[in-house]
DNA sequence: TATTTTATTGCGAATAAGTTGCAATAATAC
DNA sequence: GTATTATTGCAACTTATTCGCAATAAAATA
């Protein structure tokens, strides 16, 4: 399955890695100046995030986020277990670059993780 | 809206209380030894969260569990942000009583917190 | 450059989780 | 016992995401 370069796929990671934000797919069809398929914009994610290239946030609310999310020293590499934050005033979903610590008793293994933090954000506070 | 005993809502928190797993409705109405609406159980479980009887938890899977999840030594109170462990390999969601700690930049406001970390738990090891 | 291969797309339909309106039921207060 | 209203069941609805399939178009090949 080799990849492919669309106007599609180079038209939501411009707007992913422009974005300071995490989007869902709706988002990402209205933010965007062409006309996608909704379907088509869940392929190219779900592609991204096989390739690594994005990574996804489940909310609260059970909706799917995407970031392409980065260190701040070192930009291309991705962070791997942050924080999330949800402002629950202007409802926007934002990588943090605090990572996730835990220490967890012996005989589970983590393989990932899924953490949002809910409140008010920087923005709006 | 004072609240009301139904041997709907005593036979959902009994079963709550009798398991080590947070549950989701249809494995409520799987579980559970007595017929219950649908719709019904999703009101049972919200008027619980609202009252803190049980908290909720999203996963990754977009999908909404409930558990009635006390502290090891004083098993009334509560722990108010704590690890959920997904398991991959049964397919389970526990609270664990492990705290969400995080040191987070000035201007958030956290309030709430859904921190879910998948992988293999201790049965399945 | 022309042809072939197959990854990608759009469309519509399907699936699945959760909610809501409404009338019937039943717990509790009086 | 009667009245009040919280709770329930049912069906319909909403919303997010996925899937099958045929059409399109990148990229590889001739
Ligand atoms: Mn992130
Ligand atoms: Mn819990
Ligand atoms: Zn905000
Ligand atoms: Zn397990």
């Amino acid at each position: 399955m080799n990849r492919r370069n669309t106007p599609t796929k180079e038209a939501i990671l411009d707007l992913l890695s422009n974005s300071t934000k995490a989007l869902s797919q709706d988002a990402i069809e209205r933010q965007i100046n062409i006309k996608i398929n909704r379907a088509t914009i869940y392929r190219v994610l779900n592609r991204f995030c096989d390739d690594d290239v994005v990574h996804k946030i489940v909310a609260e609310d059970g909706k799917q986020y995407f970031a392409v999310c980065k260190k701040c020293e070192n930009p291309q590499e991705v962070i791997q277990h942050h924080f999330h934050f949800r402002c629950l005033l202007c409802d926007t979903i934002e990588c943090l670059q605090v990572p996730v610590e835990y220490s967890f008793p012996n005989g589970y293994e983590v393989q990932n993780a899924n953490c949002v933090l809910s409140g008010v954000c920087n923005d709006c506070s």
